[in-house]
DNA sequence: AGCCTCGGCTTACAATGTAAGCACGAGTAC
DNA sequence: GTACTCGTGCTTACATTGTAAGCCGAGGCT
């Protein structure tokens, strides 16, 4: 042995487990990226050597997966919590929790919106079983035939994912890369894409406009605007 | 005259090239998918060692770069020819550009997607600045005022990039992994996750019509409440 | 000629995922 | 007690990746 004793991390945990392997690759990821997640690193970050999470982690991919599955675990159960006593509420709840997710790990998120899921009909963010199901049958209890369930299920899936894949970026960026500075002294604006912004007026004139951070308001109108859809295709 | 482009790999041109690379690159993730693409498997596709790339690539981040660009440098080019007396018109052209775009090159798309944007406000799908130009300008053209026109540039993005990621996934998801053929004689039905479908009767009754591909109306129809929405909200 | 530049090649290295098997400590049976 | 097993983490090893550094030959200039 080259090295010896020299305990870096405070052995929080004697033991290792599948729960703490996940939880560590969610931190990890929540403040490094997903990029930046290695076996090797995330072991030292847990006192271990890389080969010993293959123990409990059939793989890489298994782990991303079970950081995914961890994140809508306990989704699912908050949810038991908010009773409504119509659809819109059960939507919105529902659509607030995913909310609160993506914003809580933006990084983390992407994985959740991209991963391929297990079956094809299952569509992200919604991606486990038991939480479609919970969506399909709270639906079909509140009186929506099984084709407007299937097409709620459709409709509200893409809107949560476009939505919220795109704040989940823009907060994941604002983290990042810690800005490497910019010190070009010439008047072109800040930012990055300084290029071809002199062939883009609309652009470089709507940029303040562009930059503002609208997320709430957005969501909310957009959330709006899907369960008025919903209820139009209801009645009609 | 979309594609049929004939590249044999052996007889063209000895010379390499960045259009070359690109277009190589694209075709490899097409029928490989994003993840196979290594810089030495898609030089030895283009009969060259894997380091003669650097020649004309800053690193593989710039090529996927440079392949999101082409797929959309030649969409706004088709977009100039579609001209429309009314802005729903220009929405739904570059709507079905950017449709057709995702469902040609299903493996490419999540690269449109999901790759993290050269500025924060330049929101994916719609990732090139002169794009958005021409989104805007448009807009403006047709009586928008500011707020409307990022307004709906913001609506607009996060519907293509729910709506196309998911018929993206779907698509490519059917052609990769040729199915290793599930030997399980038991009553579990097919698919894959028929782990915990037995706690799941409603998607289990409802399987038939989740899978059902209605990707077209599903298009059509939100795309059409999108512009609806777009269209009270102007005139309000 | 000599020389220079350019395009592709060779070599090399560090980081990654992971297969195979070792070491050691705690039970448990005798 | 000893021996045997087994769970758990470690060591070693290898293939694959992106890419830095430098080589080398061909064609065009002066």
């Amino acid at each position: 042995m080259a090295e010896h004793g020299e305990r870096t991390e405070h052995t929080p945990t004697r033991r290792l487990s599948r729960q703490l392997i996940v939880d560590a690759a969610l931190a990890h990821i929540d403040d490094s990226g997903a990029q930046a997640l290695s076996m090797r690193s995330l072991a030292q970050e847990l006192g271990v050597e890389a080969m010993s999470l293959y123990r409990y982690v059939e793989g890489k991919d298994d782990l991303l997966e079970a950081v995914v599955d961890r994140l809508l675990g306990d989704m699912r159960s908050r949810l038991d919590e908010e009773l409504t006593e119509h659809w819109q509420g059960f939507l919105q709840a529902l659509a607030h929790e995913v909310r609160r997710l993506a914003v809580e790990h933006p990084r983390a998120f992407p994985l959740v919106a991209t991963r391929p899921p297990a079956a094809p009909w299952l569509r992200p963010p919604l991606r486990s079983i038991e939480l479609v199901d919970t969506f399909l049958q709270t639906l079909l209890d509140f009186g929506f035939t099984e084709e407007q369930a299937v097409r709620a299920y459709r409709s509200f899936s893409s809107y949560l994912l476009g939505q919220l894949l795109l704040e989940a970026a823009v907060r994941g960026a604002e983290i990042s890369p810690a800005e490497p500075l910019d010190d070009e002294g010439d008047g072109a604006p800040a930012g990055d894409a300084a290029e071809s912004l002199a062939d883009a007026p609309a652009v470089r004139r709507l940029q303040p406009l562009l930059s503002e951070d609208r997320s709430d308001q957005e969501f909310e109108a957009s959330l709006e605007a899907v369960l008025d859809r919903l209820a139009r295709e209801l009645s009609q």
